[in-house]
DNA sequence: CAGCGCATGACACCGGTTACCATGGCGCGC
DNA sequence: GCGCGCCATGGTAACCGGTGTCATGCGCTG
């Protein structure tokens, strides 16, 4: 059953209206009704039309009428009713953001971003979680989307990757927003930031520090960061002549506990590595957990790095370094994007990449003799 | 300017449609059009009217008829347009969550609770953050109330104390829940657990570790949590017989920047404390921060206690004892309260209390003689 | 047979939009 | 100089997809 029971407060035997149970001052009800779109064009003597198309920006407006309505929208404090609007839009006002992510912190600093964009534009936003293994994954997300009409969907990694979910946006017509860790396949429609040149950084900064002996813990199949990561972290080695030996590379799942289970592996190897590359920094944060329980100080006997810079990452001790990539900026782009396609304004730039960087704080150090 | 740019299609010189920038197969208009109240109601060979009355669990529709007309919803796959619904209700089918909070664990996880409660019934969540501390903080989220014409509000601390804000929405007739941290004042439309019980469990653990000097980092003013913390610990030790000199309290403001500093000033004091009670977690990692500059072991030296639960609590080191609450059945609660007030099922219990408790980890142990 | 309750339908309406038409001013051709 | 047609502008009706209001037909009971 998917309809919400209202019932009927007229048809039915009316057991106590809904909405007042608690309402102090019910009687000037006319008085405070919001003005709607007639309100304003008999006071401005013209007809509705015109006041709709002062509303969308129609050019077949004299500037002086249009100022005029104006002016009075403002004094009445006129805002247009959303529903209406979208119902005869056949679309609503509504941005919706779709994920299924272990990271809070992400997934706030990208709504704080995107909220941040909306500002002021009209559009709200519509939060979704999902599970994307669920056998009705695809369908739940499209009924909310159809549901809705929304305006604009942002998904953020990894169903941003989910090629099906894609065409489902797609075919529906629907403006969408990618998030992702690197420029896939099809550019369009992607806000993205580039993992590898930042991770291929944090090698060469171990490398610096004299570190050859580096462990790699890599993040769970499924993410597009995981190849990134990876693929960056050996674009760096390899540039000094390093490469990856298979004893020295570990799958994690981006946890807390994969990573002390990944780090207790590494940590076992001969020569242990006096450095690690932890993909995300909750998987860093069990680095140091193996770290200690081996006895090992870091970074005087191992060096760390992480990626994310989640607030975890310097509350650890030693801070860790890290890489960050501008979440809430991203957030932001995402929101212009639907933004320029409602106004269309510049719609040739529709896709941007924000560069990742590496942080340096203090769980990297020489490598010991 | 608030309204959003929509150049008119028709009546402007139509320059490339909004929607239509990439779109495969846009032919099959006609066949794919989501199916009508007028659709079903033809086919049932009933009104729309009577289709609306099932929608809406009218008790005046046959049982036959009714059936035959579910039947159909299911196999057509119809679900009603929450915008036209929304409009002639005079009112959204839209959950508004409303927050000023640093905590982005604690948001993300109320999230995740609302949206649990909220699934499948047809309510969607919308997301606002706000600055309490801004000019037009009460007029920007009376704005999004009254222009989404909301269904329900859902605040969370501190925005939950706020007055004024409540003030508002029960003139407005607006169904609400607020978040806090005991039952307070009027315990109506709340969801709340009960920290100060839970922190009068924390002073008793440390002191049957026999610790008896004991500092404490209050949170900053205008949060309830840092009364009901404060008076929750004060019970504890005075059970016992204990008092909370000046000297051994400090105020902080939730961030881990303050809760160095708190901590900095309580292991100045002779005779040093040997336990400090942070009121959040932050708080408890910045007292870590200080306790090792001052090359203190924990719980050796000097034991701490937090308060939430955040995953960053798990991820110190050693693991911090601190208190849960569970924010994710609060925001379930905060979600069926909502579905409550529209299906009218047991009105009489909107208010609910759920118990935060300690959770014993390394950080606590015994006084140091 | 009046009167009542249940089940249903016709119709206007929510607040915007589009499609189409009416008007009035102006430039143009004759 | 005058009539015609075009373009800018604004009005009207229908519509988006559901609701409320009220009237109606039916079978019962008293």
């Amino acid at each position: 059953m998917l309809i919400t029971a209202h019932e009927a407060a007229t048809d039915a035997c009316d057991l106590s209206s809904p909405s007042s149970s608690r309402r102090p001052g019910a009687d000037r009800a006319e008085s405070k009704r919001r003005p709607t779109i007639n309100d304003i064009a008999r006071l401005a003597g013209v007809s509705k039309k015109t006041v709709s198309r002062v509303l969308n920006n129609s050019p077949f407006v004299r500037e002086e009428t249009r100022l005029r309505v104006n002016a009075l929208m403002q004094e009445m404090g006129y805002t247009p009713d959303p529903q209406a609007r979208g119902l005869a839009f056949r679309r609503s006002f509504l941005i919706g953001m779709i994920f299924d992510n272990p990271n809070a912190q992400m997934i706030v600093t990208m709504q704080e971003g995107v909220l941040s964009g909306l500002k002021g534009s009209g559009f709200e936003l519509v939060v979704h979680a999902c599970d994307r293994n669920a056998p009705d994954f695809l369908k739940d997300v499209s009924a909310f989307v159809e549901r809705q009409k929304l305006y604009g969907v942002i998904l953020l990694p990894p169903i941003s990757e989910n090629a099906a979910l894609v065409d489902l946006l797609n075919e529906r017509g629907c403006h969408y927003v990618r998030m992702a860790s690197a420029v896939i396949d099809e550019p369009s429609n992607l806000v993205a930031s580039n993992d590898s040149l930042a991770t291929a950084d944090a090698a060469r900064h171990l490398i610096k520090l004299g570190h050859t002996k580096i462990g790699f813990i890599a993040g769970p199949p499924g993410f597009r960061s995981r190849e990134e990561r990876r693929e960056g972290f050996l674009t760096g080695l390899r540039e000094h002549g390093l490469e990856l030996p298979a004893r020295y590379s570990v799958d994690g799942a981006y946890t807390y506990e994969s990573g002390i289970a990944a780090a207790e592996k590494l940590l076992r190897q001969k020569p242990r590595p006096t450095a690690i590359f932890a993909s995300n920094d909750e998987m860093a944060a069990g680095v140091y957990h193996a770290a200690r329980q081996a006895g090992l100080s870091i970074p005087g006997d191992i060096s760390v790095v992480g990626f994310d810079d989640t607030p975890v990452s310097a509350r650890l001790w030693p801070p860790l370094t890290t890489v960050r990539w501008p979440i809430h900026e991203m957030g932001r782009a995402a929101a212009q994007h639907f933004l320029r396609a409602a106004g269309q304004r510049q719609p040739e730039q529709n896709s941007s990449v924000f560069p990742a960087f590496l942080v340096e704080r203090e769980s990297t150090g020489p490598a010991p003799a």
